[in-house]
DNA sequence: TCATTGTTTTAGAATTATTCTAAATCTAAT
DNA sequence: ATTAGATTTAGAATAATTCTAAAACAATGA
């Protein structure tokens, strides 16, 4: 997923447009498995020479959030990761020291249309783990 | 859990020192079970007349926080509400509402210590199940 | 009771993540 | 190359929360 083709493919493949900034987002992003905050993507794309502002960062962010290429994480109100790895999982989040650690195995309840509340439907079950370091 | 001797007793046993704003935000939090944003809360406790500051809430809900008296539930970087229910449950988000709404069974999955990352312990499982209206 | 001391409250300023604005630039399609 | 619509940009605006430092309060004990 690291090289400009399967990048460009992976766009493509969510409907949205190809530009300059939104293929160095990409490229960034899903270089790997990350969670990152808006502002360090920002810095990390800054840091490979290209220019992009940070209001195109929000804006791209939003859109892949949309279009379903990348998962918000929400851990307090300063804190919004962006996990470049969609498939169904959940999270560990560190107090101590802040990681967000990826959950592999699927430890989520099974939830059926008929637990949600009358006239809902799933829209994405977010669970963290909140651990402190034992002393 | 509504009168003023309970409520001296609640904050009492939980070694808060009682004073005449935090007897009125948790006279307001505590009357019945409910999720409420800072300023909601702030608003609520103005229109039973008192005079409160806004900082003062900030500061109550955080220490009741850190007490265990409340719980906070993050929602999204601009929503964090805190549920004057302790229990252990989960909740449902609507995004197109904005309502939140307890989940009352122990839906959570049943961690033990040995699945947490090495060196830590469990602080606090938070699962929020985001549903939308069906249409 | 009143003086002392540490705690709490306050208004408003500061901070910070995020969104908005409107002009400039780019992209795709003729 | 021209046009029209989409995107990007810098910086301003917004909004939740925290900070500051001064004033008010609560608890203690002489």
């Amino acid at each position: 997923m690291v090289d400009r083709v399967h990048i460009d493919k992976l766009l493509d493949d969510h409907n949205i447009n190809l530009t300059r900034q939104r293929r160095l987002i990409a490229d960034t992003l899903f270089a790997r498995h990350q969670h990152v905050t808006a502002e360090q993507l920002f810095e990390a794309v800054k840091n490979t020479g290209a220019r992009v502002s940070k209001a195109t960062v929000y804006n791209t962010l939003g859109l892949f959030v949309r279009k379903g290429l990348v998962r918000e994480v929400f851990i307090d109100s300063s804190r919004t990761f962006y996990d470049s790895n969609t498939s169904h999982h959940h999270h560990f989040y560190n107090v101590d020291t802040g990681d967000l650690i990826d959950i592999k195995e699927r430890l989520a309840p099974h939830f059926v249309d008929s637990d949600l509340p009358a006239g809902t439907a799933m829209e994405i079950v977010d669970l963290v783990i909140r651990v402190r370091n034992s002393s």
